[in-house]
DNA sequence: TCCTATGTTGTATG
DNA sequence: ACATACAACATAGG
């Protein structure tokens, strides 16, 4: 259930792949989460590959390698969690799950147990996608991710103009779009909001310019936070933010607004269960 | 049984 | 062409 911060958590968990070839892919063809590619170019260029290196840009990571062949031809392997997938790396030996959609087996060289290791993606719901590109140009999956919120990109201009073409759309609809909040999901929307004091449903095209402002700055803030306290983490599972966050109250029965002290309410607004502080943040 | 789920996309309608 | 709303995707758990 990952986003932005969760997504750049998640990537970390091949890095002791990196540096370190691919002996054999397995993978599921007919798995949903290939869709968008062609499992039979993976099966043919991944083996003999090396890992070379990983990011992540809003909900996605690119994995990059480099192929075994004479041209020593770039791999650009994406993965999009989706709502459920997950990425980790395995010991030989232990057995295969059922929604273990791509494994890529490293030799024994390559892991510290000396046995061997294999990089799992695995999503039982696949809702999450394998993207495929071999060649030395970055691939449009890739290239077309909007700039980062926690770029000098994301500029209060740019905000203030999405926000305008869809005036009659509630704010927290418009959060969620990727091309210009990329890597805010339903949880971040709700935590930008509520810091920005304003209700998820107010129409983009009601706020004053001082408004536009403050939910572009709380944009910019939570990300980086989140990529700070959750993307950077150490510990085997990505850590929930603190109590002082909305994130810690929102599903909780009776759950209380950590500034206010008043109660909580939740509504489906833009298509998604939504959470806000109605003390702090007014529909007028 | 019915409802929910930290996501995206295709389709219908305005 | 553009904006808006919502069903559909697939599965598990409360």
């Amino acid at each position: 259930m990952p986003e932005l911060a969760e997504v750049e958590y998640v990537r970390r968990r091949w890095n002791p792949g990196l540096g370190h070839t691919i002996a054999t892919v397995r993978l599921h063809p007919r798995a949903g989460v290939f869709k968008t590619c062609d499992p039979a170019l993976l099966a043919k260029l991944l083996p003999g590959a090396r890992l070379d290196s990983s990011e992540a840009a809003a909900k996605q990571m690119l994995f990059r390698l480099v192929a075994a062949d004479r041209a020593r031809t770039p791999l650009w392997l994406g993965i999009h969690l989706g709502m459920t997938g997950e990425l980790l790396v395995r010991p030989h030996g232990l057995p295969d799950q059922k929604a273990d959609h791509l494994i890529l087996d490293q030799p024994a060289a390559s892991s510290a147990s000396g046995v061997g290791q294999s990089l799992v993606f695995s999503d039982f719901r696949m809702f999450g996608r394998v993207q495929f590109h071999a060649g030395p140009d970055a691939p449009a999956w890739w290239t077309g991710i909007a700039p980062a919120v926690t770029s000098p990109a994301f500029t209060l201009d740019a905000v203030s103009e999405f926000l305008r073409r869809r005036a009659r759309s509630p704010l927290k609809a418009v959060l969620l779009m990727q091309e210009r909040f990329p890597g805010i999901g339903n949880w971040m929307a709700d935590e930008i909001l509520w810091r920005a004091a304003l209700h998820p449903a107010r129409r983009c095209g009601d706020l004053s310019p001082a408004e536009i402002k403050k939910l572009h700055a709380e944009t910019a803030w939570v990300a980086r936070e989140a990529l700070r306290l959750i993307g950077a983490a150490d510990t085997p599972q990505w850590p929930d933010p603190p109590k002082t966050w909305l994130f810690q109250h929102r599903w909780e029965d009776g759950g209380r607004c950590p500034r206010t002290k008043k109660p909580l309410e939740r509504a489906t607004i833009g298509g998604r269960t939504t959470c806000w502080s109605p003390a702090r943040q007014k529909l007028a």
